[in-house]
DNA sequence: GCGACAG
DNA sequence: ATCTTGTCGC
């Protein structure tokens, strides 16, 4: 497991870190559809915290697209290196996703993000930033609305409604499990929404989240508790 | 002006 | 995110 301290230069106020976004959000590639799903794989990245000691671990897991079998996993810590900001989460998860990411010993294909793409207040959450740093395709699965409005997609998994920012469809409802509660898929970088929502499902055959962020999910909480203790 | 607000 | 027992159900 890698080690990663807070990076020179990174945004120390709310300020900074809104400029940052907005600096960043012109690199984002909208234009692409994106893998084709069900085919190469797909990383699920997490994390988890002990705000007390400052302790940040994050996880990278590799799925077959097809089989959803883990081909490889990769965890690393860090500082936290930046408070939780409604807006400015990326700066909360950043540099240490990264370095568990270029621990893998293959090409994460695409990745799918704890959070939200562009469905965010200036249009860049943690999975377009991450894409935008890494040139990688990314999503977005977020397990709550966020700011956004929707209408309650219908009953069978597979349904959806847009997400909404006023009349904007930033994202979609994607329900993964018949009559519970959908999931919140927003595009990050390189992916179409269409795309995005199809990955989704086929990572959802026996669960409301992917199985992409249930993994990263376990391995960074225990990758937390090796660093930090019982 | 005062909350609400991904994780 | 995290704090947290038991419990209902497949």
């Amino acid at each position: 497991m890698t080690t990663v301290r807070v990076p020179a230069g990174w945004p120390a106020t709310e300020q900074q870190a809104r400029a940052v976004q907005d600096e960043l959000r012109a690199r984002v590639v909208h234009d692409e559809p994106g893998p084709p799903p069900g085919t190469g794989y797909v990383t699920g990245v997490d994390v988890a915290y002990d705000d007390e000691r400052d302790v940040v671990a994050a996880a990278a897991v590799v799925l077959d697209a097809v089989s959803l079998d883990t081909v490889a996993e990769a965890t690393a810590v860090g500082r936290v290196s930046f408070p939780y900001v409604p807006g400015l989460l990326a700066f909360r998860e950043v540099p240490t996703v990264l370095a568990a990411l270029e621990a893998l010993p293959c090409p994460p294909g695409l990745v799918v993000c704890d959070g939200y793409g562009l469905a965010h207040p200036r249009r860049f959450g943690l999975a377009s930033h991450l894409g935008v740093l890494t040139g990688l395709p990314t999503i977005g699965v977020a397990k709550n609305p966020f700011t956004f409005t929707y209408d309650e997609p219908a009953h069978p998994r597979g349904s959806s409604s847009p997400l909404l920012a006023g009349v904007e469809e930033v994202g979609r409802a994607l329900r993964t499990r018949d009559g519970v509660k959908p999931v919140f898929v927003s595009v990050g970088h390189r992916v179409r929404l269409d795309t995005a929502c199809a990955h989704v499902l086929r990572l959802t055959p026996d669960y409301r989240l992917p199985e992409t962020t249930r993994r990263a999910d376990a391995l960074c909480r225990g990758a937390l508790r090796e660093t930090v203790g019982a």
